[in-house]
DNA sequence: CAGGATCTTTACCACTTGGTAGAGAATGCG
DNA sequence: CGCATTCTCTACCAAGTGGTAAAGATCCTG
């Protein structure tokens, strides 16, 4: 049966779009169905719950964005060049998937139902990428500082960037990619002066 | 009746912390009522709608903001150091009310339900600073740059503070003080770059 | 006290929500 | 073919939603 994770999969895009723009409890189970021309109890069939559906959306976003530093980690790239491929990398995803910044910052918010998986996923993720980071202070390539903070404070600019893309459509301006850019350059000047030795 | 304007007050609160924790379609009119020890209808007689609440909450939130920018710049502070000012105050009111913070991410997404009027409420606020700005490139005091995208973007900073203490909390981090001023100064570092002359 | 205005209540409704039960298709395999 | 698995459907439900209608309170004022 061909069909079966193609209808699944077309009913993960359409959950990610709606969670990620009309949030968990602005989305209704029968307007994704009737948005995909199918009914609603294919969508429970598949997912036994909204809360399951919601979780698998969580899933496959965090397995993208795992996925793409991994793709990174597996480079070539090192020391600070490392630190820059992957801000470029998760960039280029966000740039490529923009709705996937939507859910981030749906789930990046008290009380959501999806908060906890979403960091569950990307604990073992942060957990690497503070490890790494720390090993770096303690043979000098960087400098020290707090880690974990630098790195939350990281991923929150690039879900600000998800906001900031719809600030600036709400105000009637298409955002450029130039204003992208410069969310990143802003990021990578604020890791650069936190961490590279030479400063 | 002294009653009066204090239930709606009391009314105004609760809706301005439920709508910007769970949001518009998360918050149930029946739920705000209990936790004051009334009924549904008593908030239904005051603001007619659930629509009409929010949008009660928002002009009074951006009434909020409106005011600290006036008692700023009613201020001697002039030239950069009205810039300054404002960012201070600004981040100083959201210190104050934190839950403002959260109404004003909620009402920066697409579609959001209160996002047309708080936009129409900081308009002439954002227009008002936009004329300034460019008289003040005009005559040199500052350098020439785009007002209404800087702006925004420092408008979409503010947002993400709030993401940020959030997510900080979400990671068991009690978020202290000190992140929040390293993003003020950040701001300010960005606002820096970007309008003084001697640079 | 009387009477109106302001405010809060009880009672009720139409509608949407997520979810259950079970009947039918469609497909793969012996 | 026959059978079982996988998938999608129709039919229905209990609970909660925002909202309406109207009866009581409570207060101020003449």
């Amino acid at each position: 049966m061909a069909d079966r994770s193609d209808t699944k999969n077309r009913i993960l895009d359409a959950a990610l779009a709606s969670f990620g723009t009309a949030g968990f409890d602005g989305t209704s189970l029968d307007d994704i169905a009737v948005g995909l021309g199918l009914r609603k109890q294919t969508i429970l069939y598949h997912f036994v719950t909204k809360r399951g559906l919601l979780n698998a959306v969580v899933d496959r976003c965090a397995g993208d964005l795992t996925r793409a530093m991994e793709e990174v980690l597996a480079g070539e790239a090192r020391d600070w060049d490392r630190v820059e491929a992957l801000v470029r990398r998760v960039f280029r995803l966000a740039l490529d998937q923009p709705v996937l910044l939507g859910l981030l910052r749906e789930v990046s918010r008290p009380n959501s139902p999806g908060a906890q998986r979403m960091r569950a996923n990307l604990d073992p993720l942060m957990a690497r990428a503070r490890i790494w980071i720390e090993g770096e202070m303690a043979v000098g390539r960087m400098r020290r500082t707090d880690a974990q903070l630098l790195l939350l404070s990281a991923y929150s600019t690039v879900v600000g960037v998800g906001t900031e893309i719809e600030v600036l459509r709400a105000a009637g301006i298409e955002p450029t990619l130039r204003t992208v850019v410069q969310r990143r350059r802003e990021l990578l000047g604020f890791l650069r002066s936190s961490l590279d030795p030479r400063n």
